[in-house]
DNA sequence: AAACTTATATATAAAAACGTATATTGAGAC
DNA sequence: GTCTCAATATACGTTTTTATATATAAGTTT
């Protein structure tokens, strides 16, 4: 049917779009990230302090995702504080949490 | 608020199941894999047909597929058929081919 | 037995993760 | 201004993980 093909994630581009995305999300610490951002925007220490790992592989971690415009970031002071990029970005991860919570 | 709370990926495990799921989930020949298999239940062969590449490869993925719990197989005669394992991953599916689609 | 379908073992290549060290940038003290 | 401290980013080397090709095994059908 129509509707079900308008749904296919289909095209080369379609899909290789999709995985990074995922695959940007797929990480632990990432997902611990991305997590604690849909609460609020935090500063690179706050997140630091929630996630619990070095500040450099935190760092490593949100270029990463800042990379992949899963993030963005905006600059107060000599304080970085990251938020989650977009409408898709917070339907990934209320999608993610909807379907992983409760099992 | 309680809901929000509700729906949060707290706990150690979650995250680390959500996790497998995803990077599972987010290689895009394992992704194209998913998509084939959300019209219907395929033969191995029917899958390396649409997906393309060789049979061992294809062959590889489904095993990190299966392994995962994301999608089941079934043998009949001598062929095996894949499709997706459970609601939860068609949710997933469905929710990805949501996200991603028209942008 | 020969052909077919799928799985697996093994080796190699490629990519990702992480630690350590260092660079950059901004703010305040002096 | 410049020194220093604090916050963040990046470079580089090493280890670990992942992907893939090639070859082969195992089970089924004819």
């Amino acid at each position: 049917m129509k509707i079900f093909d308008e749904l296919q994630l289909s095209g080369e581009e379609e899909i290789e779009k999709a995985s990074r995305s995922l695959r940007a999300m797929s990480h632990p610490l990432r997902l611990k990230i991305l997590c604690t951002l849909s609460e609020t925007e935090k500063s690179v220490q706050d997140i630091v302090d929630h996630v619990g790992t070095s500040q450099s592989n935190i760092s490593q971690h949100l270029a990463i995702l800042r990379d992949k415009d899963i993030i963005t970031s905006r600059k107060d002071a000599n304080k970085v504080y990251y938020r989650l990029g977009d409408t898709r970005t917070v339907s990934l991860i209320n999608m993610a949490k909807n379907v992983f919570v409760g099992e």
